[in-house]
DNA sequence: CAGTTTGTTCAAAAAAACTTGAACACAGGG
DNA sequence: CCCTGTGTTCAAGTTTTTTTGAACAAACTG
């Protein structure tokens, strides 16, 4: 695949190589990103950046992983929501250049923040509808099992909200391995 | 659809009938099922029974939700084996019957085992690849990238292995409110 | 046993999610 | 200004997932 591609330096055009540990990789985010509710394009970006030490442009992302402008730009996007990829500029270039964060609790964190988070506060406003759906409830037993169970899920609810500050504080113990650039 | 039908004793038709409150909580379950990467069949039902005191047959089931005999069927199934539903025996009828398992510690503990166990399983076989893939090489620098990766990747694995515990734990704390019947 | 009732399976239909690419916007550069 | 390079948007197309229902198996019942 990879063999004696050469880079001339001229041409952007000689990225078509993908080391093979580098697609096992990305193949691994692609799964991974499956995992979390994520379209398998952002795990493969996400992936293909965490590859390299070089940030890459979007038209490289596009050519290295043969997807289309659009997933490559919307992929992009929504990882950078996530905190999961920067953007940085390469002078005299104009493109933008986008490379992934390895530090777990830095993804950990903002997929806690984009996703588990909004969930929580749906989860209050609709946690208070059904409190008052209940309290309609004519017949005495009936209201009472419409409260009992609301009183479960509060208590859920109330056991997730606590539960995310920890995770984020364990997950942020030790981080990432000692490397030979520091940041 | 069920307009005016009076519940004739006689036949089991006469279920049609989700109070306000139960539709709510199982739409809410139906989302819920949606961001854990479950089937929305499968959080309806879910909803359903917990919704409910006496637990329910399949029958009454697909009848309440409106969903057919194969989506109820494998739903159930799939809930038993996550150990989010339990099936018990009403002696004098042969139909199995189910009911929602209310504890947020069984819960979660049945969906990590089931969901998250299996995929840092693997993980560690991914990992292994990843890294002979690595060994393999040739040039000097590109390996070094490559094992730079590997062990990013193995720290974070680490660190997954080591939250689930401590998920289960602090989940586990405080559990249901306390109710009428204990168990 | 033959007839029910209960529950499972699986191929096909329907729905949902994802990807694509062409049209568009916007920012320099000449 | 117009042209080119860069990136976004979104309707339409594709793929994947979920649901359906009819055929099947199994277990009871009389």
């Amino acid at each position: 695949m990879n063999a004696f591609s050469v880079a001339d330096p001229t041409t952007s055009k000689s990225l078509d190589a993908l080391d093979d540990w580098e697609v096992a990789v990305i193949d691994l985010f692609l799964n991974a990103a499956n995992s979390f509710g994520l379209p398998k394009s952002y795990g493969q970006i996400y992936g293909l950046l965490f590859c390299r030490d070089q940030p890459l442009a979007m038209d490289e992302v596009m050519e290295l992983l043969q997807i289309s402008k659009g997933s490559a730009s919307q992929g992009l996007r929504a990882l950078r929501q996530l905190g999961a990829v920067s953007s940085v500029f390469a002078p005299g270039d104009r493109r933008e250049r986008y490379m992934a964060e390895s530090r777990l609790r830095k993804l950990v964190g903002g997929f806690l923040r984009e996703q588990a988070d909004p969930h929580l506060e749906k989860g209050t406003a609709r946690l208070k509808q059904i409190e008052s759906l209940v309290n309609n409830i004519e017949d005495v037993g009936a209201r009472k099992r419409g409260a009992r169970r609301h009183e479960i899920l509060s208590g859920w609810h109330r056991q997730m909200s606590r539960l995310l500050p920890w995770v984020k504080m364990i997950v942020g113990k030790s981080d990432r391995l000692p490397q030979k650039s520091s940041d």
